[in-house]
RNA sequence: GGGCUCGUAGUGAAGAGGCCUAUCACGCCUCCCUGUCACGGAGGAGAUCGCCGGUUCGAAUCCGGUCGGGCCCGCCA
């Protein structure tokens, strides 16, 4: 039977049988050590007979082998226990010298971020590399366990779609049996729909998004985590799920991966009671006054507000998430809801986190009727068939309800403090990058 | 789409007109080494300096083009 690395410690005495890779070799003549890895990390054998040495002349660390050994207590040795009177089979000989070392990582430098991806396959067997994405796993596993405790059913929705959902970004478009279809750059209207049916969903899937951009926070496939429910009163119910979500799972993730957070050099967490909420014009006023370039005539933030804004946040509210509020009308989409008491702003929230934009929480406009008039407005085509179901069930009752679109990938970067959100994704589609 | 930058062994870097027959570290190969864990020591292989053209007596180095990256802005969320 097969016993990992992390349970070595339980079988001092016995003799063993473990799998996995060749990490390292290090040898000392007549004594040799090598680091075999598996899924839990790494177990050090120790090899002093030199047929067994022999059996690794001329192969690379890859090379997938099994060791029967005794397992033995040793406070030398890393993790306390090692594999002596090692016996060696090599299953998958490795003969090719591996391109990138693995036990080194590669550098996360802007400059060398084509060769990370060129060879992520191989660059994802460093350990360090891989809590990347464990921790993005855990971030994952606590978002949908939190929403879940708050009752919120999973869904699934079409990313092959008739026509555009948003009207926002561009879309790919590609041939569907002799017909135009898109690739979802958002599951925006059938969240909607579905609020009809379950109240509250979520979904946690890839976006796809055709803009020609290239910088460090955009990529063309993201992974979403869409959220809608319905049934609330005001805009502050949605800006507060989200919010108190964002603060619970951070705490969690921070609390499980103390040790692999401090490796990866992410700063430490601030976050308060509830995330601090600031008018999109304030903040314009604010920066526009502490730096001297006015922004007063911006629709949106522009990106260094967004950094600046979180900066001050930290500061005067011992946060570093902070929500920008109140968008002004100019930056509206169809489906958003005009906020009653000030025609002149939307009710639309962007969570801010660490100097950049994660999340953006809105509430739709839920009355049929006004919403078709928001569509002829925006010159939109009501009997389009992309538009045609979503206002179905408009018509047949949604109740007032709003959601948010959170950038999974952005999460994960600022939450370990990575550079670019590339970094915190497997294998990142962006304008130059489609392999691997 | 606009601007700015960078391409040197497998990887990461140095060299900025002649000192380059291109330097260093890691990796790789051979040998030595019984407690390594960034093992150590001796030796070795590996680069037509992204590509094309130009300037010059002379180009990795300067100029133009081209291809491939990166960063910022815009677009976008």
């Amino acid at each position: 039977m097969r016993i990992l690395s992390s349970d070595l410690k339980d079988h001092i005495g016995k003799t063993v049988h473990i799998e996995g890779w060749l990490h390292k070799k290090r040898l000392l003549g007549g004594l040799t050590f090598i680091n075999v890895r598996d899924r839990r990390g790494l177990i050090q054998v120790v090899i002093q007979d030199k047929d067994e040495v022999e059996k690794l002349r001329g192969l690379q660390i890859g090379t997938v082998l099994t060791v029967d050994g005794k397992v033995v207590d040793e406070p030398r040795a890393p993790g306390g226990a090692e594999l002596h009177d090692a016996k060696l089979e090599v299953l998958v000989p490795v003969t090719d010298e591996p391109p990138i070392e693995i036990d080194k990582p590669l550098s996360h430098k802007p400059d060398n971020l084509d060769t990370l991806f060129e060879y992520r396959g191989l660059g994802l067997r460093n350990l360090q590399e891989q809590k990347v994405f464990k921790i993005r796993a855990s971030l994952l596993r606590n978002i949908r366990e939190y929403l879940t405790e708050h009752d919120f059913v999973e869904i699934q929705t079409p990313k092959l779609l008739a026509g555009a959902t948003e009207g926002g970004a561009e879309v790919f478009k590609l041939d569907y049996f002799g017909q135009e279809a898109t690739l979802a750059q958002s599951p925006q209207l059938y969240k909607q729909m579905l609020v009809g049916a379950f109240e509250r969903v979520f979904e946690i899937a890839p976006a796809f998004r055709a803009e020609p951009s290239a910088t460090t926070r955009h990529m063309s496939e993201v992974m979403m985590l869409d959220i809608e429910m319905g049934f609330i009163r005001d805009h502050g119910e949605v800006l507060d799920l989200v919010g108190d979500m964002t603060i619970s799972v951070l705490k969690k993730v921070y609390k499980e991966h103390a040790h692999d957070l401090k490796s990866l050099n992410a700063p430490e967490l601030v976050v308060a009671d509830k995330v601090p909420k600031i008018p999109v014009a304030e903040i314009h006023e604010l920066y526009t006054k502490a730096t001297g370039n006015d922004t007063t005539a911006e629709k949106d933030l522009t990106p260094d507000e967004e950094r600046w804004i979180c900066d001050y946040a930290k500061k005067k509210f011992g946060s570093e998430l902070v929500y920008a509020t109140d968008f002004p009308i100019e930056a509206m989409k169809f489906y958003h809801r005009v906020n009653p008491d000030d025609p002149k702003t939307v009710l639309w929230g962007d969570l801010l986190f660490r100097g950049l934009e994660i999340a953006t929480v809105p509430m739709r406009e839920n009355h049929h009727d006004q919403l078709v008039k928001q569509m002829k407005q925006a010159g939109m085509d009501v009997n389009h068939p992309g538009y045609k179901y979503f206002l179905q069930a408009m018509k047949y009752g949604l109740p007032p309800h709003g959601g948010c679109g959170y950038g999974v990938d952005r999460l994960v970067e600022k939450t370990i403090g990575l550079g670019n959100v590339k970094e915190a994704t497997l294998f990142p589609r962006d304008i130059n990058r489609l392999a691997p």
